[in-house]
DNA sequence: AAGAAGTCCTGGGCGC
DNA sequence: TGCGCCCAGGACTTCT
């Protein structure tokens, strides 16, 4: 399930292939996957156009074109973005195809249908509310331990569900939140509200941590994950919490514990998280 | 307004 | 072996 640091990792692995490629060809073998505006104007606008750049914010991928446009990505839970030789075969679920001038194709495979695109003008994202809405960034300035104090006060909220909500923090997923966790020793269920000072400032350093450390590992592969080379990420090794369940505590040696928050799961040491 | 719950979707794993 | 069930999960909508 890409994260910001799957996202990240898929950015910079198809910067060299993309960035100043232009568009020669559009299939949508499921136009659905064309999610804004209908498929009929994205098939349409896309050929012609040069790819300028390659961003990304929390989650979504940003693909700019010329001057005016940005094809917007979100992977999703399955999503994938791989630069292939057009005579090779396609993998199942493969649903997106752009053709570039260099002769290679951009596929968009999603086994979760869940995923897809959006053209819109540069910028102007509010037909994506999530990316309007989005939180800072974890890795930029914007994010800080008193920022995080002031999203926290005085909320009912499980702290695991806020560290979820994209317009609190961007890009953290199911695995870096309890990883995040896990690492400052508070547990899933606490109310955000009742964290003191010192936990809230133990748990920003802890979140830019691990976001640092899981994109110098090229991110997580669980099931599907591979950057736009199909390359694996190396990151699943040195998870500590998340999928552990059972598995002893790397602290204390007691298992660890999965339970259902916001109808997710958490993954988590209630011995050595308060 | 915050927070909870439902929705999309497929393949893998499970029990019987 | 094979069927049916449940589950995973991000962002968005709908509801309370």
């Amino acid at each position: 399930m890409p994260e910001l640091p799957e996202v990240e990792t898929v950015r910079r692995s198809l910067l060299d292939e993309l960035v100043g490629r232009t568009i020669t060809r559009v299939e949508l073998a499921n136009p659905k996957f064309a999610r804004y505006p209908d498929p009929a104007e994205l098939e349409a606008a896309l050929p012609g156009q040069t790819i300028t750049g390659l961003s990304r914010r929390g989650k979504y991928l940003i693909i700019q074109l010329g001057d005016e446009l940005d094809l917007v990505i979100h992977l999703k839970m399955a999503g994938r973005l791989l630069i292939s030789d057009p005579a090779a075969e396609r993998v199942r679920h493969t649903h997106i195809i752009l053709g570039l001038d260099n002769g290679h194709e951009l596929r968009y495979v999603d086994l979760r249908h869940f995923g897809g695109f959006y053209l819109v003008a540069r910028g102007d994202y509010r037909v994506l509310k999530g990316l309007y809405g989005l939180g800072p960034e974890p890795l930029r300035p914007g994010f800080t331990a008193s920022y995080l104090k002031q999203c926290f006060a005085s909320r009912k909220s499980k702290i695991k569900n806020l560290l979820l909500d994209q317009s609190v923090i961007a890009g953290l997923g199911n695995i870096y939140a309890d990883e995040a966790l896990y690492r400052s020793g508070i547990s899933p269920l606490r109310e955000a509200g009742s964290l003191g000072d010192r936990e809230i400032e133990r748990l920003h350093r802890v979140i830019e941590e691990v976001i640092a450390e899981a994109i110098e590992h090229r991110g997580t592969t669980f099931a599907t994950y591979v950057d736009g080379q199909g390359r694996r990420g190396r990151f699943a090794e040195r998870l500590q919490a998340y999928g552990r369940q059972g598995e002893p505590c790397l602290a204390c040696g007691r298992p660890l514990v999965r339970v259902k928050i916001g109808g997710r799961s958490a993954h988590y040491c209630p011995d050595c998280q308060r």
